[in-house]
DNA sequence: ATCAAGATTACCT
DNA sequence: GGTAATCTTGATA
């Protein structure tokens, strides 16, 4: 089973710097245990947001009641709803008051796959193309995993959602580019994600 | 109280 | 490549 083989990442982990815990969280194993199942998959592609330069970040403009998850301290997940259909997963990173955070926006699906599927299509049976568009978005990684308001603030050292950890990637294996989706702060090269991997969002 | 924008997706031509 | 769907938040009055 892919959940025992390895560690939960800690605190500390997360207690680092912003681009650091980014380029790292590739490859990791995110995880969601529902109590009845398990559902898992490989972190394939996220975008870095600084609260202090940063305009395209929520934390920009200081704390609200929305975003207030991310100035906690690192290892929290900070989720919030968006174009009134779906939802999107961060992991806080940092200090308490820092405002940082990874936005987890490709995942290629390991365990639970079923109940993915029912999550995305309302069906167990899904085409191959279905099953190559399950997890390789924002939104649709939240859907698959069933992540919704309900988990803003879940504590990652926790047992309901966390991360297993697993060897670096070589930078060789990592692709930078500019994030995506976003109006402001638009040159920063602050989205990676694994070269050649089929779910992340776009080429 | 009102309103525009939004870290997206699915479906259309 | 274009755009409708759908609703919450934060800004402004």
């Amino acid at each position: 089973m892919t959940s025992n083989k390895s560690k939960k990442l800690n605190r500390e982990f997360y207690i680092r710097n912003l681009l650091a815990v980014a380029k790292d969280l590739l490859g990791k194993i995110i995880v969601r245990n529902t109590g009845h199942e398990v559902i898992s998959g490989k972190i394939v592609e996220l975008e870095a947001y600084h609260g202090e330069y940063d305009q395209a970040s929520h934390a920009f403009k200081g704390k609200t009641k929305r975003n207030e998850v991310m100035f906690e301290e690192g290892g929290r997940m900070y989720v919030y709803f968006t174009y009134g259909t779906h939802f999107c997963a961060n992991v806080v990173v940092g200090k308490k008051e820092k405002g940082l955070a990874v936005l987890i926006r490709g995942v290629e699906p390991l365990e639970g796959i079923d109940l993915m599927s029912i999550n995305r299509y309302g069906r167990k049976s899904i085409s191959e193309k279905e099953k190559s568009n399950l997890t390789s978005g924002p939104g649709k990684f939240c859907k698959g995993f069933g992540i919704s308001r309900i988990h803003n603030g879940t504590d990652l050292t926790g047992n309901e959602i966390f991360i297993l950890d697993r060897p670096n990637l070589r930078s060789k294996e990592i692709g930078v580019s500019k994030r995506i989706g976003i109006t402001r702060s638009v040159d920063l090269q602050w989205r990676f994600f694994i070269k050649d991997n089929p779910f992340i969002s776009r080429k």
